[in-house]
DNA sequence: CCTGGCCATTGATCTGCATCAACATGGACA
DNA sequence: TGTCCATGTTGATGCAGATCAATGGCCAGG
């Protein structure tokens, strides 16, 4: 594989992408030939929270986790980022160019490195692009708040089920988990301990049944009522 | 005051601030025109969680609380708007254009009311624009994260402790809190009882004396060991 | 097949904040 | 100036979730 077929490579991989597709040709090739495939295992921290920004990233393959840690140890993961969806555009627009979190592979995974900069210069041609960066970027603010409301308003048990109803639920009422307990708990600002405590008490009440990552509803009805 | 002229007033209002100086004048005028002064009386609600969004808002004078309400009665303020800030211009970009917070005056307040629609249209034809409102949501979007980091993160002391740390201090050691104890309360996630608590706990140790509204930061170490 | 280390679960206990209740205070208005 | 009602303070108690500790399960590497 040559240069030119892995940047032709990265091109297409962008294009496909909203984010992107706006744009020429001609500025697509020109991010394309900037940009760079990356690949990091499991556990791999890409960058650390007050890090320098200089890229943002789209996923390719695996899981990235975007994570606040304090001082004492203690992780919150805001998002976990899946293949086909970019995180850190906004960071180019806020003072001090500084990651606001930190991201982490929670499974092998391999991403496009998009240099802000560029990215930055192509759009101050394209308005079309400018929009569609301004909708993904306000339904990030609009995750956030709902966020803070489940963070304030919900208890925790109410905050494992709305995080079970928004997983893909398959026609035999089934929920295949792709994280590990902890990253759950980290995910919902509880602790393991709590949260399989949780799990339990829904399995006590015949609410679901779980098998590992195979998780069964068996009273949807019980189960709305928490929401 | 005839039409043509509050008209005006509300154009000039808008084009001093930073994500309308870009346009041009005749945008600017195109906008005032459609624009209109609304002024509310402290306790007023401006609009619900959840109304359809048609308009955003510039404050021009008193303050704005923008919170999450819970059916059990409980509220979360995310933020307070003051004089020169704008908000729920993102809601736009947002699917179902509904808005994600309640807005209620916390004291007597004028503010121009913006068509939404009619400012996106606008920003079609000023990439200048479009890359302020970026910049202006991105801020947002960062201030969010924060937000949860304290919630998760930091106890209820810390919280206060910043919360202050925030705020102008005067030479002299002074802050003037522009709240009720209730929305400071409200504003940090807890109850008025427990940050009753917590300020006498601050004044036993001798870090701060308070007068009402006017609290004194006696040991600027001590504080800010808290943060 | 055994073994070591990590992850998940369970139990016992602790604690920060909420809740409930009573009382104080202070500002608006007659 | 007194009265009233909302706001704030303080005390007693409750509880959700954290912490500490022990055990069980499971997979990787010998």
């Amino acid at each position: 594989m040559n240069a030119t077929a892995r940047k032709t490579s990265e091109t297409d991989l962008l294009a496909e992408h909203y984010l992107f597709s706006s744009f020429t040709v001609q500025q697509q090739q020109k991010i394309g030939a900037s940009s760079r495939l990356l690949s990091i295992k499991s556990g791999e921290t890409l960058f650390h929270q007050g890090d320098k920004a200089k890229f943002f990233y789209l996923v390719i393959s695996g899981q990235i986790k975007l994570c606040l840690n304090s001082r004492d140890g203690n992780q919150k993961i805001v998002e976990v980022v899946y293949p086909g969806q970019t995180f850190a555009e906004a960071v180019a627009f806020m003072t001090g160019h500084r990651y606001p979190v930190s991201a982490q592979a929670i499974e092998d995974a391999s991403l496009v490195v998009i240099p802000s900069l560029l990215y930055l210069e192509q759009l101050a041609d394209s308005n079309a692009s400018c929009f569609r960066l301004l909708g993904n970027i306000s339904r990030r603010l609009h995750a956030r708040l709902r966020e803070i409301e489940m963070l304030t308003l919900e208890n925790a048990t109410h905050r494992l089920v709305r995080f079970l109803a928004h997983k893909t639920i398959t026609e035999d009422n089934r929920i295949h988990l792709n994280l590990s307990r902890q990253d759950i708990a980290a995910r919902l600002s509880i602790k393991p301990e709590t949260l399989s405590r949780i799990i339990r008490g829904l399995i006590d009440e015949g609410i679901i049944s779980v098998d590992g990552k195979e998780i069964t509803i068996l009273n949807r009805k019980a189960m709305a009522e928490y929401e």
